[in-house]
Parts: C-alpha cells; sequence; structure tokens
DNA sequence: CAGTAATATGAACAGTGTTCAGTCTTCAAA
DNA sequence: TTTGAAGACTGAACACTGTTCATATTACTG
C-alpha cells in the first residue's frame, strides 16, 4: 500500500513541471511561441509524454488562465484596504490596469486573445471568479451606500463599466497603439477616472447585468450544447 | 512601347487578386487560419510566388490594415452628418464601436492583434489616419465651442479617451467575454454615454497628446533606430 | 535570332500540434 | 518467483505552417 499515493504524487510532480516550464516560456516569449516540444525539452521528456498529462496546448494555458485569475485577485484584493469607499472602487480598477502591465501575456490570456476552440475540461474551478466580481460589485454598492455614486445606479452594471472600460487602455498599452512618448498610464488614470466622474453624474444605464455570478465570465459561457464551432 | 505599362497593370492585377484572396479568407476564418498557401491555392499560383508580390505574410496584413482603416474612415465620415455637435461625437463613436462589430478581423488587425514583427514596407500610406484623427478631435472641438464640454478639455485628450474606452467594449464584444444573455450593445452605449459624462463633468486629466498628427498611430512608431525586438 | 530580364515553380528547411504503435518499467496476483 | 496487466514514455510519422532558392519557363529587347 502506499504505492497508489506516490505514483499519483510522481504525476502531479510532472503535471507541475509541465505547467512551471511552460509558465516561464509563456512569460519569456508570449503565448504563440511556446510549443509543445520547448516545453517538452525543458522538462526532458518527449513531446508526446505532454499528452498524457494534458489533452491539448490548449489545456494547458488554460491552467494558466486560472492562475492568472487568481493572481490577479491577490493584486486586487491587496490594493482595496483603503477606508475610503470610493478610493477602494477606484484602486481596485487601477490594480486590474497594473496588472495587465505587470502580466501582460496573462492578462491577454484571460481577457483578449481568442477563446482556446477545442476545451477539453469544462472551465471548473473558475468558481472564486465570482468571488472576486462579486468583491468588486460590493466595492462600488459599498461606494453608493457612502453617497459617492448615486442611488440610482446599478453596481453591476458600473462593474461592467469600469471592467470594459479599462480593458482597452490596458490593451492599447501592451500593444503600444500610441505615438511614441504619450503616457499610458495618464491614458489609463484618465479613462478611470472619467468613468468613475461619469457614474457619479448619474447618466442612465441600459446595461443588465443576468446575475453573472451563475454564469460564469470571461468566455466561461460556452453552451453545453456547442459543437465544434468555428475559428 | 507600352509593353511596360501592361506589365506593370498585369503585376498590379496579381497583386490586387492575392489580396482579394486573402481578404476573402481572413475575413471568413480569421487571422491565424490563414496560410500562404491557401491563398496560392485560391489564386491558382504557387506558394513561393507569393513572396514576388509580398515580402512575408505580415505585408499582406499591413496592406488590409490600411484597407480596414479605410473603411472605417468611411463609416466614420458616413455618420458625422448629425447637426448638433455633441451628437456627432456620439455618433462618431459608436460607428467606431459597429465597425467592431461588422468588421472584427480587420478591427482585431488594427487595434488589438500582436503588432507584426518584421515590417518591410514602412507604414506610409497612412497618412489619411492623421486625418481619420484629426476630424474625431475637430468634431469634440465643436462641441466644446458649442458648449456641451468645458472649455478646459483638451480635445486631443478627450478623443483619446473615447478611443481607449471603447476598445473595451469592442473586444468584450468580438471575444464574447460576457455570460450569456448579456447585451453588448447596451455595455458599449452605456460605456460611451457614461464617458461623454465624465468628460462633461469637467474631471481634470493627465494625458497628454504629443502631435500625434506628427508620429501617426496605431503602431506607426516603430522607432528608426529599433533593430528586430523580440516577440 | 540571341540575350536578357522577369516570372513562376518544385523541392526543401525548420518549425508547428498531434497521434499512435510499440517499448519499457512497475507492481499486484498466482 | 514468475506471469500478466497497467501505466508511462518514446520515436516516428502525419499534416500542417512561413520562407528560401536553384531551376525552368516565358516574354520582351536589341
Amino acid at each position: 500500500m502506499g504505492t497508489r499515493e506516490r505514483q499519483d504524487r510522481e504525476r502531479q510532480a510532472v503535471t507541475d513541471s509541465i505547467l512551471d516550464a511552460a509558465r516561464e516560456l509563456f512569460l519569456a516569449e508570449g503565448y504563440p511561441s511556446v510549443s509543445i516540444r520547448k516545453i517538452a525539452e525543458r522538462i526532458e521528456y518527449s513531446p508526446a509524454a505532454i499528452y498524457s498529462y494534458y489533452p491539448s496546448k490548449d489545456d494547458i494555458f488554460l491552467a494558466l488562465a486560472k492562475e492568472g485569475f487568481h493572481r490577479l485577485d491577490a493584486k486586487v484584493h491587496a490594493a482595496m484596504k483603503s477606508g475610503d469607499a470610493l478610493e477602494n472602487v477606484r484602486a481596485c480598477w487601477w490594480a486590474f490596469y497594473e496588472f495587465s502591465k505587470e502580466q501582460p501575456e496573462y492578462f491577454l490570456l484571460m481577457f483578449v486573445d481568442r477563446s482556446v476552440p477545442r476545451i477539453t475540461q469544462q472551465w471548473d474551478g473558475f468558481e472564486f471568479l465570482q468571488q472576486l466580481l462579486a468583491n468588486a460589485v460590493a466595492a462600488i454598492q459599498r461606494a453608493i451606500d457612502a453617497g459617492a455614486f448615486p442611488k440610482s445606479l446599478s453596481p453591476d452594471a458600473a462593474m461592467h463599466m469600469l471592467w470594459a472600460g479599462l480593458i482597452g487602455p490596458a490593451v492599447v498599452g501592451i500593444r503600444h497603439r500610441l505615438a511614441s512618448g504619450e503616457d499610458y498610464d495618464a491614458l489609463a488614470r484618465d479613462v478611470l477616472n472619467v468613468t468613475i466622474a461619469g457614474l457619479q453624474s448619474g447618466v442612465e444605464t441600459s446595461f443588465v447585468s443576468c446575475k453573472c455570478a451563475e454564469e460564469g465570465i470571461a468566455g466561461a459561457r460556452v453552451p453545453a450544447g456547442a459543437t465544434r464551432h468555428e475559428s
């Protein structure tokens, strides 16, 4: 006895080493230039061996995306310790933008890159994402309660607006789509401030969230019956 | 004589047919799954022949990006014929968002996809882009003059904020990063309205454009002395 | 008609994700 | 201790990818 446990442990060790190698390459060279062969070489296995641990390359990067969400969660959590409710909201989304700068590859994978086509393992283990979103919504709710936002504001809609609004500056920054010398941080800060000011101004919004906590977000909504759609 | 002219014409015809084939495949299957071999097959040439018309695959898509900017220009121009200055600004950027829905692949190529690494032909022929940007800035300036925005607002900074702000909802829409059933258009509309409201509220901005008309935008700023930077 | 210049190609190179028939190791049961 | 089964691992291959280059074909000029 104990044999099975040891085997499981060894299997897990190899699984982890694959993820470690993938992460190193991924962060150093970016998603597209990481190949199964490079990962295999790094862990001193044959390329084929990888496939008895992960069904496809996409699944490896899915596991990394999961990691990415955890990192983002930690960063956002650390940023939101201000006493002021409005400052907390600002800090939350500034942390989101900073994450895009510190971990651009993770960010692209999580929010921008084409959703991986053949997802073998369903998006399980992403429940904590709901927690992350719920936190962001709660922070906005507190700011509403504190009078920093109008009572008529839907915290959920506001959360989506801040989220979508800040993805833009993040992408612009990562892809260097500004003239040289222009300040990406200033642009992001301005977008954040202007969005917050707009939300404060009480402009009416039409977006209605459909309880995204139950659906999951970030591509989680691959319909159960979706069979092999193109691209 | 006249021979040279005819040769040039024939050469141009093949060049165009390559672009036509690339565009069709590109719009139908998306950037990553279009290969030189597929383009070659479509125009009934060998893959190698392509390389005597375009130095690399990237250059083909660079030419398509140029097309994309022209299409965007036309769409934005058509949208901005309202009498009201503020409505014009709104229409301008709503057209920008709609372009992302109608031509997602063009949009990704122009604003999101990784900048092509080895750009053979320098970003020439993009001068009209400055015109596009100048138009957007001018529309904001008119709204300021009409009293719709505070006099203290920098039209250039505002333009950048609307631009960056709307890229987010566009990407979210293209990548389907919302829970099923949620309304992408509503989110984009809200982001646009909230951004405009924020700009109207007179929040101070820190972004300073460095006369982007002279530098070009959208990745044009590959420094002259930049030799082969990774990824 | 000879020579030259443009044009197009087949074959190859080095790389990709992935599959699969086998081998090799490990370990429990006979 | 031997046998047999299960699992892990690999080499080789398949069908792709972008790109290069010597070669062949064609067209035009002097």
